[in-house]
DNA sequence: CGGATTCTTGACGAGAATCAAGAGTTGTGG
DNA sequence: CCACAACTCTTGATTCTCGTCAAGAATCCG
């Protein structure tokens, strides 16, 4: 019902849905969207760097991004995806002055609205309804992390890579002729599903020697036959781990 | 300066300090603190299991508790330790009608203040501020998830033992004759610390045999030559990892 | 055609879980 | 006060998963 207001937006694309903006009226998000800018980035560009001060807050308008962690080494640990309607940058109102605790990197075309520090603040001292916002989307973001680490310490390396797969393929595939088109590489696969190269490519290679998916360069196409609805990989894995 | 004042609160332990409470006038808390339950929980007591309708908040006053999640097959992940100030079901508040997402037990008898699910809802229309609390502790506990993500996914057994003695020993440990003794069983310090029962009992026995510990049934005693500073056990570890 | 990426495969080894057996500690009841 | 049971801890042997390294194959691009 909201939602169908909210589509209204001209800002907003058609069917955005954002448990950011479900505490406020339409009115209120009109005034939020008038005070935000607008962005674009492109695939690889690093939206924000952690230890970076937090002096902006995003809101996902179209696109995709990855959001990690920097080892010291320099590696990446990935923590989720980010899609439309996902915001970031909660520091930013949350606990002034702050720094970006992770790093988030475009990994398609996207566009993107920002609030700098200031309009944060006078946005949020005015709107209640953008706390329970926050609260709306840091709690699903807790839960998110909480399934990741639950699903790291408790699955093997080949469960893993299933997930993950499947996931991408709902959140960043495209349909192509032999099937969903989910245009990652084995590095970035493994990179989401916490394993080595090495691991992932065997896995992988594996499943296209059982004609379950197959691969090009920096692309994985796996069959539509229904894998949105349940893990097409859970079956071939022996017994239960738990 | 507000802490000074909340010291003054009858209802709260001097010293008591908590992020829940820190958006909050002198004026707000003490209503807040009027319309809550007090209750008292032993050790091994549950407080919340996961799965469970979330209909309470829950502010722990004194004592420790801890958070982790439940595995399929009955075993626990564990997930951090709970201390006076923190709060917990924030589900309750944010997405009802929800379901506790973790499971909370105590660790030391704890005294608790609760708020139901009526009373939640009653307040959080009339004090803003209370999201902002909300928000707050929210953002803690993820960052505290993250880090205890990333320290599970790159450091080694050895590492990861010793920072969870180092952070029990401030958390849960009092003063003995020989050191700051911890009362928790190897069980327990594996299960913090992700790793088997085995392995920690070996590191432990490797530890004692060098003097960095004693060792009794069930409890674990480090000198308390400044072990609250830096991770003593940082130094016999080779080479960093990353 | 090079040159740069990306991917594959095998050999090897480190780390940690599992299993098994037993030693040490605590508490209880006779 | 001793004997026994229950619990907790230790240690070694074994196994398994997965990361690392090395070498080379496949693919893409200018």
């Amino acid at each position: 019902m909201r939602q169908t207001k909210r589509e209204a937006f001209p800002a907003l694309p058609p069917g955005f849905k954002s448990t950011f903006l479900d505490a406020l009226t339409p009115r209120e998000i009109s005034a939020l969207l008038q005070s935000a800018r607008s962005i674009t980035i492109s695939p690889h560009e690093v939206l924000q760097q952690e230890g970076e001060p937090a002096d902006r807050l995003w809101l996902l308008r179209t696109g995709r991004v990855a959001v990690y962690r920097l080892t010291r080494g320099g590696n990446k640990l990935f923590l989720r995806w980010g899609v439309p309607g996902d915001a970031f940058g909660f520091g930013t109102i949350v606990r002034a002055p702050a720094q970006y605790l992770v790093t988030i990197e475009a990994v398609q075309e996207a566009s993107i609205l920002a609030w700098n520090l200031a309009t944060c603040q006078a946005l949020i001292s005015r709107y209640p309804g953008l706390s329970r916002g926050v609260n709306g989307s840091l709690s699903k973001y807790l839960d998110s992390i909480i399934d990741m680490f639950v699903m790291c310490q408790l699955q093997s390396s080949e469960e893993r890579l299933a997930r993950v797969l499947v996931e991408s393929a709902n959140q960043l595939g495209h349909a192509g002729p032999e099937g969903i088109e989910v245009d990652l590489k084995n590095e970035e696969v493994a990179l989401a599903a916490h394993m080595s190269l090495f691991t992932a490519s065997r896995h992988l290679s594996k499943w296209q020697r059982t004609g379950l998916l197959k691969k090009h360069r920096g692309k994985i196409v796996v069959p539509s036959l229904c894998p949105f609805e349940k893990d097409p990989f859970s079956l071939p894995i022996p017994g239960d781990p738990l």
